[in-house]
DNA sequence: TTATTATTTTTGGCTAACCAAAAAATTAAT
DNA sequence: ATTAATTTTTTGGTTAGCCAAAAATAATAA
């Protein structure tokens, strides 16, 4: 098996089981692989032989520790180059997956250790998902996205993964500072838009905004 | 054909036939690409059909215009990342090549375009080397390794492309000093040993010490 | 529990890129 | 101009990664 391959399922998995080692199902992997579910069954028993998840015939694929050891590495790869490429290159936050998708294949441990100092080896991108250190060690944060928000809960607004002029006008337009502490007040049932306390006002914002702020969890 | 493949080749007849379209033979090919000439067969037609080269069986094959505009571009690919890699991240010179050999082939001309401004859009590599412009032009410089200087002629010393202390103690040794102009006396028939004039002082020395000495035609 | 639906696996087949060995063509040497 | 050496091409075969369609299995609903 190629190595971009293997990486590209083991990463797969990961998200898929969203790093609990949760079984996932060829289907799952098919859809996100853009393959076929037969493709998916040749794939897996592949990886199994090489210890790199165990999989159980009709039933489903989890990462052995070997494999998850090599999906965090990957994880961590793919988001020190998107920080890279936002932070140092200038790139917009929209920009840099597509580019990471494929840098991330470039496999030289210095490249990316010497990328990890520049930024001050960060633990979390500016998308708020951690980056795996060296060894693959997570670093766990109360940082969410607010469309995760939990009713009633307090969080702390702490910076945004869009920076078009829009949105910032938006955030002006309803009073949405960073450092502010907000309360969720109503989630709605039918189309999510969140209702939160700000400032001690009362602020409706849309799904697609709350998907694009980021809080602290307090 | 995959575009990797595809670069891989075009980049090997470009640097086979110098720049100028000179033939290139299957062997040669082969030999560089580390592939039996079987192969390299094969892999010609098929680039004669994308237009991409022009093959005359059993004689040779030579870049088409655009053939030669793609390879153009991945040795600007290859020489801005050998470039950033070296001046941005602080890698040895005898590291970036083979790190640029992957980085080449991501194909993303906005990230090469932000590298080379981050670099000041230079037209010369660390190397000497001269880097393409994004319409695949070429500056011809005077730069030269002083392997390549040619007896009687008048030099400037310009830069190095070893940096260990060790060849830097060297230098120091033999006054070779950066910016010092030279006159070349005797080239060594039997070991291609330099003989030259700086500060009025005669020197000799070895042909590894000059392959990695830059120097500027006067 | 049987039928229906969905998922998974098997089977047969494809293409790209490679190699080994044989055959053909070219080039060099006597 | 023949022979010898080299290079090139052809032929047959391999592996990785994919798909389509059929068969097997599992899950869901009636």
């Amino acid at each position: 098996m190629q190595s971009e391959t293997i990486e590209n399922y083991l990463k797969t998995i990961y998200h898929l089981s969203a790093g609990n080692s949760t079984i996932v199902n060829n289907k799952q992997l098919a859809d996100k692989l853009k393959v076929i579910p037969a493709t998916v069954t040749e794939a897996v028993k592949k990886l199994h032989e090489l210890k790199l998840v165990i999989y159980e015939k009709s039933y489903g694929t989890r990462l052995t520790s070997s494999g998850s050891k090599m999906a965090l590495n990957i994880v961590r790869r793919h988001r020190i180059w998107e920080t890279y490429l936002a932070n140092e290159l200038g790139f917009g936050w929209d920009e840099v997956h597509e580019i990471a998708e494929e840098l991330e294949h470039i496999k030289n441990d210095k490249l990316i250790k010497k990328l990890s100092e520049k930024l001050g080896n960060p633990s979390f991108d500016p998308h708020g998902d951690p980056i795996p250190d060296e060894k693959g060690k997570i670093q766990k944060s109360n940082f969410i996205k607010l469309s995760e928000a939990k009713l009633k809960n307090s969080y702390k607004i702490m910076g945004v993964t869009d920076h078009s002029t829009a949105f910032l006008k938006y955030l002006e337009k309803h009073q949405l500072i960073i450092g502010a502490s907000i309360n969720i007040k109503t989630i709605e049932e039918f189309d999510n838009s969140i209702t939160l306390i700000c400032q001690k006002k009362e602020v409706s914002i849309s799904p697609k905004a709350a998907e694009s702020i980021i809080a602290e969890t307090l």
